[in-house]
RNA sequence: GGUGCGGUAGUUCAGCUGGUUAGAAUACCGGCCUGUCACGCCGGGGGUCGCGGGUUCGAGUCCCGUCCGUACCGCCA
């Protein structure tokens, strides 16, 4: 037995018992004549010590002891002189009688503490130290709470978890795939699932009415702080359901994990927005409601005054900043600059500043001091405000207005890790027009259903027509993420191939493709809807974190690498024989 | 594909308008230390300044190229 006792274990009331530990060396602190050892397991650290009482041969191991090496312990347990009230074995020690060394350790080439010396490059060369560190213990421990209580809930609610194959047919409608060449089919390929979309739906057809799988999937596409190529989901789907029935069921699993995990409470319904209302009061599709700010459009109430910028653009809109009229012209410089740049792509940032002396603005030349008073009382503007103003084509200039009210929470400290905002989006247009492309896309996936009422217009072919056409879609948003997303699935095989032919498909194409799906439609598909979550958001929002990385094991650095084992990699001739691929690396 | 920031000791960083032998902290090694727990004190070793080219009497520093990391935009049905 190499252990009787984990190390985070041991308390006063121990003292006398004769332990045996085992774990990593933390430290090995040598004062003299006495000598410390904090060791560590995945439970916690336990002071082992030992004095000149003790053979000269044990205290010469002891004196051995370098940072990492695993080692086994026995000795008593007892109660320390001076105690640790920062850890909660801080009470008791072990007083050393026997010394095991199980491995010795090369020196980490960082330290493996809370606060590691390390960057982010060099812990991910050695992710498995880095997961030695209670930061990355405590992610991963929350990841796991996490699945085990989704997995608890939906048992509860008759859903059983199915799996669905890795190996599947390429349909690169949206997301790029990984592709798996086959050596059995010269020339052939499978693709990793984005998602179990199409297997979780032909399991409604098979009658498995209670679906759930918490699942990995692929998408080739470049990476983010919250975005890798292999991440999980949970992924859902219910039969003879209505958008309320999932919206309530989901919302269900959500307040059990808020409630279960973080002992946080939702008592009352999440609030629910159209996607008209989200992007006209918040210039974005998953809205932060942790703070107000919302976005104002004014464009009638300003024009006419021989402003050129507003006389000319279709849309005017602005947010009230509270309490930051003392914005020195520096900051608001600073701020227009920002706004300017490509990535937000703002042609310029107006700004009214209403503050004890007066109010003061940019566009001073066009508009008299009762006139903007009045703009700032109808925009809900106190004394201590600063009201900025965008104006341009609708779209682009709510999505920056959105951007920059993002920014400005986040300078203004709004978006608290630890207050939580959850939110539901419903109505999402059926239909993306591509100006490259020159055709649709499905903005959630082709197997999103029209609204009911919309259908005389998805039937149309006028392409005005056809924009306007809304999806029973809905997502799931979180502190302004995009958390979980879903729908109401076409369960009729004739809606199903006229959505093929709206989004540029051949009857040849889509039947080559999607002929299988269209086919199951055929034997008796019931009603069918669902939603799928982003796990690895889910954790690190729980976290309070920004970045996935942190709760994945082994997770790919920006360009989709694997660091430690440096993958991808070159394979050798004779597998890229076997499987009919040709070399086209230069040398 | 694009933009910003970064790459200097094992590690994290400093190094100004180009100018002696490139520093600090920490880690590591040696010595001292019987109540430490970020122990303390004394001493020591440790550098292809990412790589290639250019400008210059002289480049860690300036210029060009390139590679790598990171955040974001595009992309992510």
């Amino acid at each position: 037995m190499y252990r009787t006792h984990t190390c985070g274990e041991l308390r006063l009331e121990n003292a006398g018992q004769t332990v045996t530990l085992a774990g990593w060396v933390q430290k090995n602190r040598k004062m003299g004549g006495m000598s410390f050892i904090d060791l560590r397991d995945r439970y916690g650290i336990t002071q082992v010590v030992i004095d000149e009482s003790s053979s000269s041969e044990l205290n010469e191991k002891v004196a051995g002891l370098g940072r990492e090496y695993v080692i086994q312990v026995t000795g008593i347990v007892e109660e320390r002189q001076g105690k640790n009230p920062r850890i909660p074995t801080g009470d008791i020690e072990i007083k050393l009688t026997h010394l095991n060394i199980l491995n010795e350790a090369t020196i980490p080439p960082f330290t493996i503490e809370d606060e590691s010396d390390g960057g982010e490059e060099i812990r991910a060369k050695y992710r498995y130290l880095d997961l030695r560190r209670n930061p990355l213990k405590r992610a991963l421990t929350l990841r796991h709470k996490l699945a085990h209580e989704t997995r608890n809930f939906l048992d509860g609610r008759n859903f059983i978890e199915i799996e669905t194959p890795f190996l599947i047919k390429s349909t690169p409608e949206g997301a790029r795939d990984f592709v798996v060449p086959s050596r059995m089919h010269p020339g052939e390929f499978y693709a990793l699932p984005q998602s179990p979309q199409q297997y979780k739906q032909l399991l409604m057809v098979a009658g498995y009415d209670r679906y759930f799988q918490i699942v990995r999937c692929f998408r080739d596409e470049d990476l983010r702080a919250d975005r890798q190529p292999e991440f999980t989901q949970i992924d859902c789907e219910m039969s003879f359901v209505e958008r309320e029935d999932v919206l309530n069921t989901f919302e269900d699993l959500m307040k059990h994990l808020f409630k279960s995990v973080l002992k946080v409470e939702f008592k009352e319904q999440f609030p629910r927005i159209s996607y008209a209302d989200a992007m006209r009061y918040y210039g974005s599709d998953k809205p932060d409601i942790r703070f107000g700010m919302k976005i104002r459009e004014i464009t009638d109430k300003v024009k006419g005054h021989d402003f050129v910028v507003f006389d000319s653009s279709p849309y005017i809109g602005g947010i009230v900043v509270e309490g930051i009229a003392s914005y020195t012209r520096k900051q608001i410089d600073e701020l227009t600059e920002w706004v300017k740049r490509p990535q937000v792509g703002a042609k310029g940032l107006i700004y009214i500043r209403v503050s004890e002396e007066g109010i003061k603005s940019s566009i001073d030349k066009f508009f008299s001091a009762e006139e903007l008073q009045a703009l700032a009382d109808d925009m809900g503007a106190n004394k201590g405000d600063m009201i900025f103003i965008m104006a341009g084509k609708q779209k682009k200039t709510q999505v920056a207005l959105g951007t920059l009210r993002i920014e400005l929470g986040n300078r203004l400290g709004l978006r608290r890790p630890d207050r939580f905002a959850p939110l539901w989006v419903y109505d999402f247009p059926l239909l993306e027009w591509d100006e490259e492309t020159k055709r649709f896309y499905a903005m959630h996936h082709p197997f999103t259903s029209p609204k009911p009422e919309d259908l005389e217009k998805f039937y149309s072919n006028h392409k005005e027509d056809l924009e306007q056409v809304a999806a029973n879609a809905y997502d799931f948003v979180l502190n302004g993420t995009e958390l979980g997303g879903g729908s109401i699935r076409i369960f009729d095989s004739n809606i199903q191939k006229r959505m093929f032919e709206v989004l540029g498909m051949s009857e040849e194409e889509y039947l080559y493709k999607f002929g299988f799906m269209i086919d199951a439609f055929k034997y008796g598909a019931p009603p069918h809807g669902g939603i799928a979550f982003g796990f690895d958001r889910l954790c690190a929002l729980f976290g309070g974190q920004e970045t996935i990385r942190d709760f994945i094991a082994f997770p790919k650095n920006n360009t989709g690498r694997d660091v430690m084992c440096d993958a991808p990699s070159k394979i050798d001739d004779t597998q890229m024989a076997e499987l009919f691929l040709k070399s086209t690396a230069k040398n």
